[in-house]
DNA sequence: ACACTGACTAAAGCAGTGTGAAGTCAGCTA
DNA sequence: TAGCTGACTTCACACTGCTTTAGTCAGTGT
């Protein structure tokens, strides 16, 4: 049995889930809430995989860029893989594993939230579809494929 | 003109806009890299309006609180509202403005992350469609309507 | 007139996140 | 063998975010 509630009316009895240790919100928050961590996830999705690179491209000291990339290892959104160019030393590399890979939907819809308003151009960048060349965009949408708004949302726990 | 860039691959010569002040990802990770602001926002889509529900759902304490209230209105995330209640006196109210409202699915995106890759059991709740009760999730799409994967996208510059 | 409640603010202090400067270390390349 | 480069680490320090504790203040209800 799923009991519902109504997204941004009034305050049902939601009290106790929503806060405390099992709102997965909050989980996710504390792996990402620096801003640092955000930084690196942006440029290992934009392609960065050496330690130079992100240091380089998210524009953060050599330090804060080490602590930050352990933890994301740690936390399994990359992972370290050794590899070698011919002529070179073998490296690490840092790669996104499917569990980081998978947050990108978060990180388009902050780009897209940004883009929006954050930016008088509409942003320096935009994401499009390789194969038919359209503006790709973040959206909400339930399994039956209806583009949902905001206010026709239910949040149903799952007792 | 538009130039593109296929994202995870090889780092073309994307250094500039990456980096730097116009990077959207970057400016909205401003306003949104403290837990706290995060967690208010949630309880702002959770339907929370006073300054007291704010504190205890988010669980919060006051001082935090305020300062990152204050900061949400401050870039427009957030309005004051004065309202009253009857037999109460007059107070103000904290209701999503369209720009907060807005970032609505970067919020569904992580909660779905979190569901999935935090939770055991998938998470404490689930965002449901009220029209046909379908589970919601967050998805990208261009504008023909098709499902994009990661690998599918470039980033194209607006120049 | 007084207590009460909701909505704050002020001050003190700790922990975490960030910086710059400098040092280490491995393994090419000259 | 000596130098160079990429990838770090260590240190000292500043700043911010958050917490606890202790108020303030406006209006209601008794």
């Amino acid at each position: 049995m799923t009991k519902t509630l109504r997204m941004t009316g009034e305050l049902e009895p939601r009290d106790g889930w929503s806060a405390g240790a099992s709102c997965t919100i909050a989980k996710s928050v504390e792996l990402l809430s620096t801003r640092s961590a955000f930084l690196l996830m942006r440029e290992a999705f934009y392609g960065a995989t050496r330690f130079e690179e992100f240091v380089r491209r998210a524009e953060l000291s050599e330090p804060a860029a080490s602590a930050r990339l352990h933890e994301l290892v740690e936390h399994g959104l990359l992972e370290l893989e050794p590899y070698q160019e011919p002529g070179q030393r073998t490296r690490n590399r840092y790669r996104l594993t499917e569990k980081g890979a998978d947050l990108f939907p978060v990180i388009a819809s902050l780009m897209q939230w940004g883009n929006r308003w954050l930016s008088d151009t509409g942003g320096p960048a935009e994401l499009v579809h390789r194969g038919c060349g359209a503006v790709v965009h973040a959206e909400l949408r339930c399994e039956h494929g209806h583009a949902v708004e905001l206010a026709d949302l239910d949040l149903a726990a799952t007792t």
